[in-house]
DNA sequence: TTGACTACCTATCACCGATAGGTACACTGG
DNA sequence: CCAGTGTACCTATCGGTGATAGGTAGTCAA
């Protein structure tokens, strides 16, 4: 033990792990997240396929840890964003920067908000990161005065079918996307017309 | 020929194409629309797998059949329906028949509105149907007075969300559904506004 | 020096989509 | 009735994929 630091082992197995979570973005980026696979990936990092298998133990697992790290990026990106003060506008600029983010990245969007690999699920610890994301956009809309669940719901359904639509049909242009700041400013002013009567 | 009802055995394939696709269907909804395997659709036929291919020129072509018969049911059903005269209720009962029809099997609204198939895209013959259906609502939307290609898109993407989030997070309910009336009227009274300032 | 541990490896499996080539049967024209 | 043609299947096999079993060279602390 001593001369050596503690854990210098489990250190140097996490970088490897992301380490091929990195190149895995980057051959799905190539392939497409379904040209993804197990051989590929160990290919383009030298080794063999079983290999593999010490780091993850099935290829859901991999999908998983590549969830997780999308998710902990997206968290960064909006914990690191100075919002104004005026919480519509704060709404508006961090919607903005989570629809900039996520569209930024074809198979990371889609392995993220869409359910491209019909026999993956996330495990309950990737999907509370997910909830995180959630979180703060909640904590944004109860800023501006939104709280009803349902209100919560619709909203963050209509960013979800922007994204979705935005992916889909025009990947890389604004056909959709750019109606975002009017429909936030329609959906805040209509819970808040409910709200407070 | 005398004797012999011109195209019967055209007839005959394509009756059995159809059979084909229907326990397709039938297979999804057991196994889910990723667990569809050639294999299995065969084995529950009582033929072998590479049978198929006299029918299908590869698994992409069947989901295509899948995706085109899909969109005809939905088709014949949104032209079944007898319409209010007032446009806007004419939307809302529009609008609440596709998005039951649609959330009434989980398999085909996966198939047809998300992309649930990496490496499937719909044939130009087939995608003409989507946008046939899409068609019908564009035109009880214009009949509303939403013409503006703009707040289509915007109404579109909104009702996608609202199925999407419904099939992802709570299939069977309504935590989403339930609110579709509402949106109609707040879309519908946005594009209003705006169009006769 | 030794013994455990790490980070790989080879070999192999079942299953999948896809292709090549063969066969029993029905129907039709002569 | 018979020969020929097309239909609707079949068997055998391929390459690729995710997954498992079991072996091995090199590292490192005791």
């Amino acid at each position: 033990m001593i001369g050596t630091p503690a854990g210098a082992v489990a250190e140097r197995r996490a970088a490897r792990v992301a380490e091929i979570v990195a190149t895995a973005w980057e051959l799905a980026r190539d392939e497409g997240i379904g040209g993804l696979t197990l051989h590929g990936l160990a290919r383009r990092l030298g080794i063999r396929q079983p290999s593999l298998y010490a780091y993850f133990e099935s290829k859901n697992a991999l999908y998983d840890a590549m969830f997780a790290d999308g998710n902990r990026k997206l968290l960064e990106r909006l914990d690191a964003q100075r919002l104004p003060n005026d919480p519509r506008r704060a709404v508006k600029a961090s919607m903005q920067a989570f629809v900039d983010f996520v569209l930024a990245d074809t198979p990371r969007c889609q392995l993220l908000f869409q359910r491209p690999i019909p026999t993956f699920e996330p495990s309950a610890e990737s999907y509370a990161l997910a909830e995180d994301v959630l979180g703060r956009v909640i904590a944004r809309l109860d800023a501006a005065g939104v709280e009803d669940q349902g209100d919560i719901d619709c909203f963050v359904a209509m960013v979800a079918g922007l994204v979705d639509a935005q992916i889909s049909n025009d990947p890389g242009g604004t056909r959709w996307t750019r109606h975002l700041d009017r429909l936030v400013d329609l959906y805040l002013d209509d819970a808040n017309r409910r709200s407070t009567p």
